[in-house]
DNA sequence: CCTGAATGAGACATGCGTGTCTCACGTGGT
DNA sequence: ACCACGTGAGACACGCATGTCTCATTCAGG
């Protein structure tokens, strides 16, 4: 009786990110469901990536609005995406590889828009003379994906405690490992 | 005849990186044999995978030679050993994604001997009061793979000019994105 | 010139994941 | 109680990469 789409879709993500790849086989029964049924509600696997892109799209950008980008210091507006991201980490990082193989294709709008949004975060902190000037916002936007990738990773691999997830990502990539003479 | 073993291999990391679903008979052509001929290499893709693995760990460890890890303040030795990595980026981002499939077997040994050669390089660094020491030394090591597979990544998609390669990972790694009031 | 080793090309069987279909079962609504 | 709908289980064929084998060809060395 109507099997709950979005709760599919969790678990799918959620096994997804520890074994990309996993049998459709192996999603229905993480799901609770039959292949059969997993397959009346995502057509193929192609089909179910691109729903759960979707879903990353969808969550990457709630992250963004409640971070607030343009309110406040450009450096707090970066600790409160990371703190918004954390949730979505290890499926970020699933579609992160996994956008690797669309090499082809183009990628979805989505992640442009994102990146966009992301990039004029850290163009705001250049302008206000918060952040240096030599690294780029492309840059600096790729650095954070990869680096919530990194985090995401480290921490199913126990080599970094949860709790330090975002502390160790945000210190990292905005004040780098040398020690600062200046508070 | 005596098919260069090297050569392919070569050819293979290069291709694998693009494309890391690549067929064997792709992987054949790319190295100008037939299938034949490297399965008579490689009894398998398994085996290929592991062989390209080998190398990359003799490249890292190369490089990490001739960085002098203990020469010198450690900040110097970041920025020697990122560059001497430059080359074998893309092999590294390869296996750092790859490795995410051999969740079941225990990593090659020869990565823990490289992780913990660098983790060591930044324990160095905190000890000498160059480095802050919140961050803990696995994890500025799992960031520092994690910016060089982003980076070789950015690369190749044109986000980031070859030049600057080494340039962005270190500044971003050791000094971060903040803006310093002191040099 | 001859022999042998290595290579390339292709055929062939196999395993595996996938997509599709059928059918029986259970449950909810009428 | 009856009917309809969604589901689970399984069978089936297909595509594709892989592993293995054979055979002709080519090149090097004796």
């Amino acid at each position: 009786m109507a099997v709950d789409r979005d709760q599919v879709l969790r678990s799918a993500a959620a096994l997804l990110t520890r074994k990309s790849t996993a049998t459709m086989d192996e999603v229905a029964k993480a799901a609770g469901i039959s292949r059969a049924t997993l397959h009346r509600q995502f057509a193929g696997r192609d089909a179910l990536v691109r729903a759960l892109e979707a879903l990353g799209i969808a969550e990457c950008e709630a992250a963004l609005d409640a971070a607030r980008l343009d309110e406040g210091p450009a450096r707090d507006a970066v600790r409160r995406l990371v703190r918004e991201l954390e949730p979505a980490a290890a499926l970020l990082a699933f579609l992160y590889t996994e956008n690797q193989l669309f090499e082809g294709e183009e990628q979805n709008a989505g992640w442009t828009r994102i990146d966009e949004r992301i990039a004029g975060l850290f163009r705001r902190g250049q302008r206000t003379g918060e952040f240096r000037i030599d690294l780029t916002p492309p840059w600096l936007t790729e650095a954070l994906f990869g680096l919530l990738a990194s985090g995401a990773w480290a921490v199913s691999e126990g080599r970094v405690a949860r709790n330090d997830f975002t502390h160790m990502i945000v210190e990292l990539l905005l004040g780098g490992a040398l020690r600062r003479e200046e508070s």
